[in-house]
DNA sequence: ACAGGTATCTACCAAATGGTAGAGGGAACT
DNA sequence: AGTTCCCTCTACCATTTGGTAGATACCTGT
């Protein structure tokens, strides 16, 4: 025993890969809709390697939503540390860092929502890593609505409704075309500083 | 000729029952999800029926979206009609009467989002026919922002996000339960009154 | 009664799907 | 050098997919 340590060398390689086409693929086109064949052609991999290292589709769904919780857990918490106590900045803050996360990758959020469209006891499986987020978040926001500091309202539908106004711009670019936005740089300054606004005006007491 | 009018009793029937069953699964579970075979069976008739009423998937799909964009255009504009002039008052009875279709058949927003999934050309004929409502909207919003009874901004933004605000909450009760939200009578009421504030807060001047 | 069109069905088909079985190649430890 | 173990591949397989072909039941007007 006691062996190899450059393990994680190549290992780590072909997994993360294929987590990464994973995450892209089933956020912006669903779970059922992306086939391993697919996946595995993205890679550069035969199919059997994808069932390598993860033993069924459901598997890899598993850990890619795993995956996706923790990064975006990772990336509000550390929005929130880096801002002062006023909440109004603290929600812009926190907005900003998820919307660049999920402009450099779309498939993010995209991701959770295909959550809903699992079979239930999957979903739950999943949910339960964000669940913490999700609860800090509540009694957060009903401290302040509390501390007269935001907007009176049920803490847990004003903190979904935030999440549906992020996700819902962020993956749906469609529609904001249909407005005629243009996705280029100006544009996304553009959006991001009006969802601010509109975000703050929402939740401002 | 001048023949049958009973004709439309059983021929309208089906295909209407077609139509009905495929927009529900569609919206639920996205396009590429849902395979004829399963539509036929819940509509309980073969598949060769649903290919005799609509020559393939795509055809389908494309009749399927144009409907429910003739359904929304009606709801939203009635809700319109019914409206005195204050523009809050009239962004409440829209998205009330918006929010109402989506609660009675959650598939209806979830299948626009599933438009963004389509192959470009495909999308954008399904598009053109929500556009004038879309331009129509924008305009307005326009209007009363420059007469200062509506918060200042890009009109085209802000009724993106209060798009992505309605159709993001109605389509994903997942994340409401995630927040701890039940789907009753009471639950329902409570976040249509939560959601009308958070969209007057934003958009009040 | 009969002809013609309408609506539905059964029987297939080629391609793609998720998954299994097992072989081969290469590094690393003995 | 040989053995073992990790990683990847080729070859299959049963099932499901969207779609075709053709038969059949059923109205309806003559």
């Amino acid at each position: 025993m006691a062996r190899r340590d450059s393990e994680s060398a190549r290992r780590g390689d072909t997994r993360e890969r294929i987590l990464d086409s994973a995450t892209t693929l089933f956020g912006t086109r669903g779970f059922e809709a992306v086939s391993l064949d697919q996946i595995a052609a993205e890679v550069g991999v035969a199919k059997q390697t994808v069932l390598y290292w993860f033993a069924s589709k459901e598997e890899l769904i598993h850990h890619v939503l795993t995956r996706t919780a923790a990064e975006l857990t990772v990336v509000v918490e550390a929005a929130i540390r880096a801002t002062v106590d006023d909440p109004l900045e603290r929600v812009e803050a926190v907005v900003h860092a998820v919307f660049r996360s999920a402009v450099r990758r779309p498939a993010l959020l995209g991701l959770l929502r295909e959550m809903s469209r699992l079979p239930a006891h999957s979903a739950e499986l999943s949910v339960t890593q964000l669940q913490p987020l999700v609860d800090r978040a509540i009694t957060w926001m009903a401290h302040e609505m509390s501390a007269g500091r935001l907007r009176s309202g049920r803490p847990e539908i004003v903190v979904a409704l935030v999440y549906a106004t992020v996700a819902g711009i962020a993956t749906e670019p469609e529609a904001l075309r249909v407005a005629g936005w243009t996705e280029d740089l100006v544009g996304l300054r553009r959006l991001r500083s009006e969802m601010t606004a509109f975000l703050k005006a929402a939740l401002a007491p």
